[in-house]
DNA sequence: GTCGATTATGTTAACGCTCACTTCATCGCC
DNA sequence: GGCGATGAAGTGAGCGTTAACATAATCGAC
């Protein structure tokens, strides 16, 4: 065995092996031109041999930035903030960057800016921040300028760097498709109200609507709980001129299902049901539910490629991306009686 | 304005501020004895003052170790496992620890290695790795010595660290509960056989029915999809003389249940469904679910303990916690016709 | 061939922290 | 009252990297 077992190899060694200097290595590291082909190689042949790895901590000191990005994302296992977390995940990874997450148990002041400290800390190259409520959205203000921040979900009508799923256009295309089917109007069992994607699918629901003049009956506000769509479900079941619903996630409209069904009331034969997110499940209730899908790995690209721009020139022109979402047709959904 | 804007403060300034030493500030951080109370104090006033935060790069620099947990985790939306990767998230962050999560699109020997060495490219302190199949295990195998190493759902074979879900004795608990009730079989729809989860599961469910006396039908063999719950329950709803299915998640349990109703097969009344980790919605599918419900906070938090034990002092004494998982009684069974 | 420009490489100094020492005071004890 | 032990600080080095600058080698052009 060797004297120094313990200790990782270091630019130094590496350096002396292929007989330059330290700061050879780092220029081959990192891509720098104004280095013989020749001696590139022999410093990658020379990092090959010792299993050289950079030793990140060292290069985050002196640049003052880590090859961290901080997300901060509500400590919840709803589908969608989930998928959300694993796309952006998997797509910062693909560009050489780690992801520490800041769960947060509610989405208040405090525990924001907790999360964003924390990341601070660990002097993150820049922060996302999957904000759909107003609350956190405001927190997010506490954060200073100097640091890199993409918003997800967040406010659309602030200035800042954001991406967010089309929720209008996919709930006016919900509607749409349930109005042309044949329905004279549809209900809407919402999510919380304070949340952004809950706020513009009640708007693309209410345009559609309008457009063709049709009843605008009371939204029936809820959480995004199964729970929820199921106690809204109960209602909807008893009025018999309910004969379309589209509830405003996958989990509500699990629950519109279940009160329907005990009512008696058959879907979609008496009632056609939409949801939203297409949750893996969604296939598998009874029936089918025809719902709406966003793309998650379009918005988890959309926002790292906002962050990077920010980490590197500054800022990026038009720093706002909206993502259409498209919808799944199943068997919940049919022409009223 | 300051002259020098945006550079943070560090050490030094605190130090000055106080009038003592960087090294005092140091010490006072990190909670030394032998400094007087007094010093102590003016040392945290000026920390205040300063808005003052510990550059962990440098830390990590000169200590080898960042404040780091690395997780590998398979880049899925089950529920169980994006439950675990909370669940943990929370623990960690309780510690003073930050999360970076390398998720794994399948579980294969090259993936997890290439996940690992990320994670010690950032010098984590410690990785937890969610390997609930063989290959994944396998993989975990060229972790090198030196790096703590907790395994969740991991091969309970194996000397290793490990924290598990009692997966046997959760499906023996809901097989007992079927045959209690007056099943004088139970069928199982079982997870991929080579996910040791599925495996134990299948493992207590037969270990059930052997101690009751009763015969053990041939498993069906499935993933973990409402998919293939699905065309498991399609055979099963054909076969008159099955009266209770125990389905390995409740996932492949919803697609029983779909299947049943699609044939005209009441649940509970002609046939009892058990499930397998208690899904938010599991109480609003048709019926509602009986169901296991694994403690996932537990198995966090003892996969934490066990990891900063090893961070520590090198090893713990018994490396291996078994969480109990509990029965959640719902309306998905009743004694046979 | 000599000169300025360009290209390739080396040298040195930070970055902000912890660790191993050293220093200085204080205190109890024979 | 001297002496070792203990407590409370300070000093200096070094962790592994990048940035800024200095230097050496190469090259085309006159």
């Amino acid at each position: 065995m060797d004297n120094k077992t313990s200790r990782d190899p270091a630019m130094t060694d590496v350096a002396k092996l292929a007989g330059v200097s330290h700061q050879t290595v780092s220029r081959v590291l990192n891509d720098h031109p104004n280095v013989r082909e020749q001696t590139r190689l022999r410093v990658r042949a020379a990092i090959q041999e010792l299993g050289y790895r950079p030793n990140r901590a060292a290069r985050a000191l002196v640049t003052g930035k880590s090859q961290l990005i901080g997300v901060v994302a509500q400590n919840s296992t709803l589908y969608g903030p989930a998928s959300l977390l694993a796309a952006f995940e998997e797509a910062a990874a693909g560009s050489g960057f780690s992801v520490s997450v800041g769960r947060v148990k509610v989405l208040d002041r405090a525990s924001i800016a907790a999360a964003v400290e924390r990341h601070r800390d660990q002097r993150v190259a820049g922060i996302v921040a999957i904000a759909p409520t107003a609350s956190a959205n405001d927190a997010l203000a506490d954060v200073p300028a100097g640091v890199p921040l993409v918003t997800i979900d967040g406010d659309p009508g602030r200035p800042t760097p954001l991406v967010t799923v089309d929720q209008a256009a996919g709930a006016f295309a919900a509607t749409k498709h349930l109005l042309d089917v044949g329905h004279r109007t549809v209900w809407h069992v919402s999510g919380p109200a304070d949340w952004f994607d809950a706020a513009g699918r009640v708007q693309g629901w209410q345009r559609a609507l309008e457009a063709a003049g049709a009843e605008v009956p009371p939204v029936m506000a809820a959480d995004w709980s199964a729970a929820a769509g199921y106690r809204a479900g109960q209602m909807l079941a008893r009025m018999p001129e309910v004969t379309a619903v589209f509830a405003s996630n996958d989990h509500l409209a699990l629950g519109v299902l279940r009160a329907m069904s005990e009512r008696g009331r058959r879907v979609p034969q008496d009632v056609s049901v939409v949801g939203f997110d297409d949750v893996p499940e969604a296939a598998y209730f009874i029936p089918p539910l025809t719902t709406v899908r966003p793309d998650f790995d379009a918005v988890a690209r959309e926002a790292l490629g906002l962050l990077l721009a920010q980490v590197s020139d500054g800022e990026s022109a038009e720093p706002r991306r909206t993502i259409a979402p498209t919808l799944v047709s199943r068997e919940s959904v049919a022409p009223p009686a």
